[in-house]
DNA sequence: AGAGTTGTTCTAGTTGATATAGAATAACTT
DNA sequence: AAGTTATTCTATATCAACTAGAACAACTCT
């Protein structure tokens, strides 16, 4: 379980944190019950405040994609298999995307447009 | 053409804004060669200052999205097309998330990590 | 040519989210 | 009982978002 971040990007680093490990959900790198590490181990290795990695946690287990549990740590649930079950249907929709010259950043906006509108 | 925003979100202004007119220009409300309203009058009708829409219009404009010019405003490029082409795909996309229980922010997080990786 | 329109650029100030820091606490494991 | 880990609290610093006002440059229309 390795956690990325790009310490440049405008992204927010709790923001990015949380993708890299949903990344790994939708890839079968997680699987259900596996444990994420301490957030105080992830806070050392990647040289961030504890609260920052907290707060990606949390917001994880708000999605439903961990349960977290003082003195247990975050445990992936059941939730990771729909994840898995989309991402090839995602990927497709990405190689079309960049097949119609449309940015990533466009595609992205219109899917979270279009997912909370209905 | 109407933008609509929704001033107690969480999400940016200039992003709402953006994101109304690419959800118009995907659902073929928009077409090749329409223009967008002056940015004053958007600022005025939405009580938002005149930066803030045009810091959406400029998003727009690096997406390819719209031709700006001074004095002639901001008209709308042929890149609409393929929008409106990838349009049925999301739709499909956003229907099969919501039956496998993923809620639209994790399935938003998730097609942009996959869209900027590859 | 002249007047009006519209995006561009500049400076400046306010607010809220992000991130850091340190500490104490509560629930769980061994 | 001891160690681990998330939770909660206060506090501070930084930066993006937003606002405000003004001047400017390119385009349209009469």
């Amino acid at each position: 379980m390795l956690v990325r971040i790009e310490p440049t990007s405008d992204e927010p680093l709790f923001e990015q944190i949380a993708a890299s490990i949903r990344s790994d959900a939708a890839a079968g790198r997680l699987r259900s019950g596996d444990r994420l590490p301490p957030a105080r181990e992830v806070a050392t290795a990647l040289d961030v405040n504890l609260h920052t990695v907290l707060r990606a946690y949390q917001d994880l287990r708000d999605e439903g994609l961990v349960d977290m549990r003082r003195g247990r740590g975050a445990v992936v649930t059941d939730a990771v298999a729909a994840l898995a079950q989309l991402r090839n249907e995602i990927d497709e929709l990405v190689a079309q995307s960049r097949h119609l010259g449309i940015s990533p950043e466009l595609l992205t906006s219109l899917v979270k447009e279009i997912a909370h509108d209905r």
